[in-house]
DNA sequence: TTTAGGG
DNA sequence: CCCTAAA
């Protein structure tokens, strides 16, 4: 049965509705499909189809919570009229069918006009300090009153394209980009079953810290009290978001307030009150979306009592947003947290963009001084090491760095870049943003492009220094972790660290695993002549960890300027084409440019039903056969006129 | 560096 | 998008 509706649902607020546990069998049937996924995306997808239900259909009351699991049956398109302000508190959502439940593949077509009125998620500024001696970082953010919601719609959308486990994003043709998914845990949730062991260890050293702004894991009863009615929050990520975040600080200064206004609707326990939520996020094959889970995780906060908070990519704070009251999590089993990132061509967005980009900030999350040696008496004092240790890290830090800036594993020389040129507004991975510390006599032309990197907890800080002479190794560079929106203690300042910081071997082990999450990327400096050969160095290792590339799809509008530049230079010249038509859009290299170009003809030779991604009109892909007949032909001909070819004929 | 193609 | 041989 196919049902088309045209749905105008204004609607305030949001709740999640209840995700119905996957009944085992439909999970092993599932499970075929979902067999490269990681154990937990069922449960996020569920999510995802029941959030996406309750957008589309609220108001309706139709599509109710029963959903399916299966990873394609929700292919949503959300499209967010960029030529509005930000302000502007309506979507419109492009097409939207919805399969629901194995046995009812109900269709819903949603009309152009759609409008969303209310939110998803909440923007979650949050105010990174860089001040690398303030503990007490801000993370004030908007609450989650439903009755507010419409006051801070309009970046949020639906969009499954991230939550792909199964290929479902080259479905899908709307730039949103689901954020991230925060999943307190419940007893529905399958989430639940990864939150292991070390989340409640965080757990447990929360409820130590009690109120550091450090992360740790809620227990599953905490999200499953009936008594409290669900709410949505969100957090938000992504190289947008965190500026929209920003802004929405701006436009909505309001919102703090509105967690006041948000407990009337919602009962409050004290003893939740500081809690911490354990997140776990969902996996995908997708590098976009791994990316984004790192990142996520590479907010992850350090504790403030030395590290018990460690990345384990299971738990912690996401986002710098490290205390999400109770409030408002009651009863909600799932949470989407949604962003909609536009498109990143038309000149529309770009505006857009760069309106938001306009603030980057950033912390420094981490600083580690690597292949540090320190030289120390057996029976020396621990306030002497401690010295001693700053004292080489004070040596290295006022012996005149300069600091080198890497994009995605590339250093960024031209220091009259913005941001914006430079890339570091897109990131949306920590480590794809890294900074290297660099002597200023850098003579020695040893180099740090490609960093091998190594894994050290966070706020380790005093046991590997030790192994290190204090004598500062000329480095040429070291690299340390930045954190994008996430306020959190420095590790330096990590005062008391010493306690935790000793880890067994299965415990670097566990997470030397989970290497890609870890946030604690350093970079093992070039030795220098005079550095030991018999440092310990750690093997090479991973030196591919240089990101991927965000991915961003073409536009039409970039198609359309792609075409026209082929159109008139042909298809053997990218790089003219780049600097004609792309000369500006730093992200697009005239390998892209010629990818781009190959699988339009490619796109331009299947039937438009085997088409995927973004629709590019047809008159465009006409003329994309008609270039590159053309070009090709002028080829075949310059061949021909060629002396090889010529003699060929001749033969 | 740029092109061209496979992955 | 990535990787890379070849130019």
């Amino acid at each position: 049965m196919v049902l088309t509706k045209r749905l105008d649902c204004g609607f305030n607020g949001y709740h999640v509705p209840p995700v119905p546990r996957v009944p085992k069998s439909a999970k092993g049937k599932r499970s075929v499909r979902r067999k490269k996924t990681a154990e937990n995306r069922m449960s996020a997808i569920d999510m995802l189809a029941a959030v996406a239900g309750k957008l589309l259909l609220e108001g309706e009351g139709s599509l109710g919570s029963r959903t399916t699991g299966v990873c394609d049956a929700y292919n949503l398109n959300v499209k967010r009229d960029h030529t509005k302000p930000l302000k502007n508190e309506s979507f419109d959502m492009g097409s939207c069918t919805n399969t629901l439940g194995s046995n009812d593949t109900s269709q819903w077509e949603v009309g152009n006009d759609v409008k969303l009125l209310s939110t998803v998620v909440m923007p979650a500024p949050t105010i990174i300090k860089s001040d690398t001696s303030s503990r007490d970082v801000c993370t004030e953010r908007p609450s989650l009153s439903t009755k507010k919601s419409n006051s801070f719609i309009s970046e949020t959308a639906v969009y499954t394209k991230d939550l792909d486990p199964c290929g479902l994003e080259n479905r899908m043709d709307v730039d949103a980009r689901l954020l991230s998914l925060v999943v307190p845990l419940g007893n529905d949730s399958v989430l639940h079953s990864r939150s292991s062991p070390r989340c409640r260890e965080d757990k447990l050293a929360v409820d130590k810290d009690d109120d550091k702004n450090s992360s740790g894991c809620a227990q599953p009863s905490f999200t499953t009290n009936k008594a409290f009615k669900p709410r949505g929050l969100g957090e938000r990520r992504s190289r947008i978001s965190k500026q929209l975040a920003t802004k929405f600080w701006k436009v909505a200064p309001t919102m703090t307030k509105d967690r006041e206004l948000s407990k009337t609707d919602v009962e409050m326990k004290p003893n939740f009150y500081r809690r911490r939520i354990c997140y776990a996020h969902q996996r995908t094959q997708r590098s976009l979306f791994k990316r984004r889970k790192s990142f996520q995780r590479c907010s992850i906060s350090a504790s403030g009592r030395g590290g018990n908070n460690r990345v384990n990519g299971l738990s912690s704070t996401v986002n710098g947003m490290s205390s999400y009251e109770p409030e408002d999590f009651h009863g909600i089993i799932g949470l989407i947290c949604l962003d909609l990132i536009p498109f990143s061509s038309d000149s529309d967005t770009k505006r857009y963009q760069d309106d938001l980009l306009c603030a980057v900030k950033l912390s420094i999350k981490a600083f580690k001084v690597p292949e540090l040696f320190v030289e120390i008496p057996e029976n020396s004092t621990v306030a002497s090491l401690k010295r001693t240790v700053m004292d080489a890290v004070t040596a290295i830090i006022g012996g005149g760095l300069r600091i080198g800036v890497l994009v995605q594993g590339k250093k960024v020389r031209d220091d009259s870049k913005t941001l914006l040129q430079a890339g570091i507004s897109h990131v949306d991975r920590m480590d794809e943003l890294g900074f290297t510390l660099e002597p200023n006599s850098n003579q020695t032309s040893a180099r740090l492009d490609i960093p091998e990197e190594c894994y050290l907890p966070p706020c380790d800080f005093a046991e590997p220094l030790a192994r290190f002479p204090a004598t500062v190794p000329s480095s040429d560079g070291v690299n340390f972790d930045i954190c994008l929106g996430s306020p959190l203690a420095p590790i330096v300042n990590c005062p008391e660290s010493d306690r935790d910081s000793v880890h067994s071997p299965s415990d670097t082990m566990s997470l030397d695993k989970n290497i890609k999450n870890a946030r604690v990327l350093i970079a093992i400096p070039s030795m220098s002549v005079e550095t030991p050969p018999m440092t310990p160095v750690h093997k090479p290792r991973r030196p591919e960890l240089i990101q991927r590339r965000i991915r961003r799809p073409f536009s039409v509008s970039e198609v359309e300027a792609l075409v026209q530049a082929v159109e008139k230079l042909g298809t053997g010249r990218w790089r003219d084409v780049k600097i004609r038509a792309f000369d500006n859009a730093k992200h697009r290299t005239y390998v892209d440019l010629k990818d781009k170009w190959k699988t339009l003809v490619h796109t331009a030779r299947i039937a438009p039903q085997q088409r995927r991604g973004a629709p590019v009109p047809q008159e465009l892909l006409d003329r994309v056969l008609a270039a590159h007949a053309y070009w090709s032909q002028q080829q075949v001909k310059l061949l021909v006129k060629s002396p090889v070819a010529e003699g060929r004929l001749l033969l």
